[in-house]
DNA sequence: TCAATAGGTCAAATATGTTGACATAAATCC
DNA sequence: GGATTTATGTCAACATATTTGACCTATTGA
């Protein structure tokens, strides 16, 4: 056994890692609470998380390639195949040939692609709004600086 | 089209959704790279993040039961019977009767469920270390203090 | 004793993902 | 211009995962 009172850095360590682990878990809990209302609402039209992702960043970037896509969600063509073909069949994502370059095609959101995405996104703005507002506007900085520090890693 | 000169809140929502889905996009990100460690380490195995939740929270909490876990995890039985099942055969996690209860069994990690554990949950220690002494200890306070607000929503 | 609780398991249907192959069209290189 | 590379689409086989719903045992508690 190590002698604690020789050892004044045991218990600050146990101490960090317990702060640590609490930060482990606000992650999870917060990622799950974050996706919970598009999920909802998803699997009412049969659909999943993956579809909002295409919705999400086909809408933040019109035209957007089929091979930028798979870079930003980083899965395979084959898995993106079935969700985007889904997505496409109901005439929420158009997928045209780009007049630049024959081989590739532009995504874009439809009017309809664009009302999903708008009430799928919708929730998780209004909760990161009411999130922020209950904050304050110093603690909104420093969680986006924290969590680019994360994101960037 | 709006009066931009007789609007002059227009401008600041439209900055303000910019801001709210760089947010969307930074717990995207970041929760990607936070989980990417641990699920490289347990492909090697054939294992995925399913047991690592479930070997987490046993080890936060030695003698959970599994309705408990059920809980924590929110998912059917039948979605933990398997990757349970296989931690118990694999002999991560012991699965004894409760002295109190006697239908109740306590979930437990055994040494070689203790070193996996730190393994997987080490990556990301190590990585919300790096992150925290990046940003600053006041920068860290204020990013718990929103995921508490965000993790209880 | 009877109902409720905790847990384990099975099976069928559905969904998802992986690997690898192959095809087409278009661009680019030589 | 022919060969190669790039972007995309699709198929099939296999592996994995999840959902629903059922059924069973053991144990507790009213």
């Amino acid at each position: 056994m190590i002698d604690q009172k020789n050892n004044p850095t045991a218990d600050t360590d146990a101490d960090r890692e317990a702060q640590l682990r609490e930060a482990i878990e606000l992650l999870f809990f917060s990622y799950r609470a974050f996706t919970r209302g598009p999920d909802q609402i998803l699997a009412k039209r049969g659909l999943n998380r993956m579809h909002h992702r295409i919705l999400y960043f086909v809408g933040r970037e019109p035209g957007l390639s089929v091979n930028e896509l798979l870079n930003v969600l980083e899965i395979s063509k084959q898995a993106l195949h079935m969700p985007l073909r889904q997505l496409v069949s109901m005439n929420l994502i158009s997928n045209d040939k780009s007049q630049l370059d024959g081989r590739v095609r532009e995504l874009r959101l439809s009017a309809s692609g664009r009302r999903l995405e708008a009430r799928l996104t919708g929730t998780q703005l209004l909760q990161l709004e009411n999130v922020f507002s209950a904050a304050g506007r110093k603690s909104e900085g420093e969680w986006r600086d924290t969590m680019r520090l994360l994101a960037e890693d």
